[in-house]
RNA sequence: CGCGGGAUGGAGCAGUCUGGUAGCUCGUCGGGCUCAUAACCCGAAGGUCGCAGGUUCAAAUCCUGCUCCCGCAA
């Protein structure tokens, strides 16, 4: 039996808390977390999606604010005598004195091939910038963000329409494996992990709100990789009369266009922008104040017409 | 008690301030036109205007209470 504490926040990760807790080769000793958060309309206090999986599986939980501060959560911990800490999506930076209490090591699962977009943001940082492959990597955990040796690695294909949402399913769906596989495989010593070539990494940074924002200078295929990487959190948007409109789901039509950002087209399908390089088709939308609707619902409601611009 | 918007035929909206026969863009159904169509023309069905009370000759509209939905901010 391999002895693991799971370190984990969101909904990505619990997934894999459920293959740590389901594995027949896996003792899992407890799991840490970050505190209930006021979260939602109403500011209710919300527990962590990986906290309620644990409740729910009377898995010993811990919630800390800043684990490296926390000493009574390191002792804790040190008395579990645990060969490995696994983390994903945990949200705290580990201190060298906690990376020390394991047997073995702390793997961390990250969402990319590393080195390429180290840090906070690699899922939606890839869509973002249009890339056409992906991956998860288990590494071994050093102080330097995301820096650690590589342990092993599954590819992830990304297609023209793929979103953040579903390149997140298929992160959550594949980790379980992969993390199981790397800890049996650092445990029988079968698996050497590797160094990063520090020179090819870059870094993925958070989002913010303001990056929705929809420049309509950008090309079509520019605003369609920004639409599909930040579906849920922060959102494309744009303006329309005065009120905020978001983007939640475009097409690209391959076509040709006068550049001109005017609405050429009402239809079924959704509203067609004669964007740059290409005319750009918006299918789904979220107007202020309302919930998503189809683009072509929203026209017959607003009464949109060709020769009408977004962004105003 | 974080801030705000909303509930009107199947969809998206207008009408509510200034009470007086419920409207728009679509969809659906029937018919026509067409080689053909998601295009065009003609016609029809479909709503106790979220729920409960109140005011009034009269309430989608004013007042009170409730339920549900959503956006923003964190």
């Amino acid at each position: 039996m391999i002895n693991v504490v799971y370190m984990a926040t969101p909904d990505i990760a619990v997934k894999s808390l459920e293959e740590l807790f389901n594995n027949k080769d896996i003792n899992l000793l407890a799991v840490i977390t970050q505190p209930d958060r006021p979260k939602g309309r109403g500011n209710k206090l919300t527990p962590p999606p990986v906290k309620v999986f644990s409740l729910e599986h009377n898995i010993p939980c811990y919630q800390t604010e800043k684990i490296s501060k926390d000493d009574e959560l390191k002792n804790k911990l040190k008395e579990l005598k645990p060969d490995f800490f696994v983390t994903f999506a945990f949200g705290q930076i580990l201190s060298s004195d906690i990376l020390d209490i394991p047997k073995y090591s702390t793997v961390n699962l990250h969402a990319s091939l590393l080195p390429k977009y180290r840090g906070a943001n690699p899922i939606q940082r890839c869509i973002y910038n249009g890339d056409k492959k992906t991956g998860i990597t288990t590494m071994l955990t050093v102080f330097e963000l995301d820096a650690g040796d590589i342990c092993e690695t599954v590819e992830i294909d990304i297609d023209e329409n793929m979103t953040n949402v579903e390149l997140n399913q298929i992160i959550c769906e594949k980790a379980p494996k992969l993390i199981c596989s790397t800890l049996k495989g650092l445990y029988s010593k079968t698996i050497v992990p590797k160094k990063q070539d520090n020179n090819k990494a870059t870094v993925a940074h958070k989002f913010i709100k303001q990056d929705g924002l929809i420049d309509w200078n950008k090309t079509a295929g520019e605003i369609h990789n920004q639409v599909r990487s930040m579906v849920d959190f922060p959102t494309a948007y744009t303006y329309f009369n005065g009120k905020m409109i978001k983007i939640t789901q475009t097409k690209l039509l391959h076509s040709q266009s006068d550049n001109s950002n005017k609405i050429v087209n009402v239809s079924k399908n959704g509203i067609e922008i004669a964007a740059k390089n290409g005319c750009l088709l918006v299918t789904k939308v979220k107007p202020e104040s309302k919930g998503e609707m189809s683009a072509y619902d929203f026209a017959n409601g607003a009464k949109l017409k060709s020769g009408m611009k977004f962004g105003e």
